[in-house]
DNA sequence: TCAATTACTGACACATATGTCATTAATTAT
DNA sequence: ATAATTAATGACATATGTGTCAGTAATTGA
């Protein structure tokens, strides 16, 4: 009567998949060097010596979980930016709450994490994040400052910040709750506003002109 | 006409420090999961067991390494607060300052670095960090803007910010120079004015009252 | 100078992780 | 049905790290 055993199936396409799921949630819990091929396995419900069949090497597993991670991210990242109409702030509004639901709110910001921690060890993907994401991230703030120069709502010297302050309490935040938001959670959409504020009431003024 | 080895010489004073020194090398180059106890040993030139006569675990020596960091940048960091006088962004600089000099400009950053990647296993630690340095710089950045409002130079909604995205430029930076600075070099004083500037404007207005 | 003390070390036992390979068993083709 | 294939596994060999302990050697005191 009794069924062959699920976790005895083979399922060629849905493995690596599957495999890198489990590699990510363990690199959260655990970082990169704490997590084991046993740790996965388990994890994916499959022994661990299956995993060589779809894997050479743990760094391998590591570097496609955070490809497969990025790329989504893109695509997703991609799909909500709109042609941009607006003033400066509606406009800036939006780009920041694309980053916060993708980057803070998200478990993408995992990948931040274990660059960060781990990011001496694999030169590579930190080159990768730093040019396929966060470049992208300060392109587009430069040209929407540029944007808002051309349209006269900003003054010429609003070229001369480091576009990365205006996300840094983005990446602040994202940070936070990996690592303080047990002990003292961020109420992440307040926050948001005080960043929002901070960034256009810098740029704009703050009595805004008519 | 040979002298004694040096590296068997008997310091009991000494080892706890040296050992503390050579584990802190080892945690910003590998973590604390990659270093293990002959790491430590072999860059404080002793042998491996000996670290066991001064310290319980790899934990405890993380713990001490944190501790005795922590209390040194708390020591400088007392020592260089001086009675504040001036106008809010006098002082505001002069604490942005002390930060960068002893959080992004110092290895002190290899504790933030540590408490992203392993929180997880050392939540006392995250606290202790939390409670210890992050709330001592928020109190001081509360402080000063309700001084600012005091003294009429700030609006009342001043207030209405999440403090934290005053700081959130400094600790992004930090980080920054940690994983990315290789690619990417940040020219911190540049970043720091832009940090500045930005807070600056927010709170007093682009054009600032007479 | 020689014994007592103890910081320090190397060798050992144990534990855990990696990677390989022959075997097992689910799938596919004949 | 039954053979061929190949996904999946368990057992094995290797490597690396941890922690203990008896012995060594530097220091101290009589």
């Amino acid at each position: 009567m009794k069924k062959t055993e699920a976790s005895h199936r083979r399922r060629k396409e849905a493995r690596p998949g599957e495999i890198i799921v489990a590699a990510f949630q363990e690199f959260d819990e655990k970082g990169f060097g704490q997590t084991t091929l046993a740790n996965i396995a388990a994890r994916a419900g499959i022994s661990r010596t299956t995993i060589y069949l779809y894997f050479e090497t743990k760094e391998a597993i590591f570097e496609a979980a955070i490809r497969d991670r990025i790329e989504r991210t893109i695509d997703e990242a991609a799909q909500s930016v709109h042609a941009p109409h607006g003033d400066f702030r509606t406009i800036f509004t939006q780009v920041i709450t694309l980053i916060y639901d993708r980057l803070v709110l998200s478990d993408a910001s995992v990948i931040l994490k274990v660059l960060i921690a781990e990011g001496r060890t694999i030169p590579d993907m930190v080159s990768f994040y730093r040019n396929e994401i966060l470049r992208k991230g300060e392109r587009t703030i430069e040209a929407l400052i540029q944007r808002g120069i051309a349209t006269g709502e900003l003054n010429q010297d609003c070229a001369d910040f480091d576009v990365r302050v205006f996300v840094a309490p983005a990446i602040m935040s994202a940070i936070w709750r990996r690592v303080f938001d047990d002990i003292d959670p961020l109420d992440v959409d307040q926050f948001k506003q005080s960043h929002v504020r901070l960034v256009c009431d810098a740029l704009l003024g703050r009595h805004e002109p008519a």
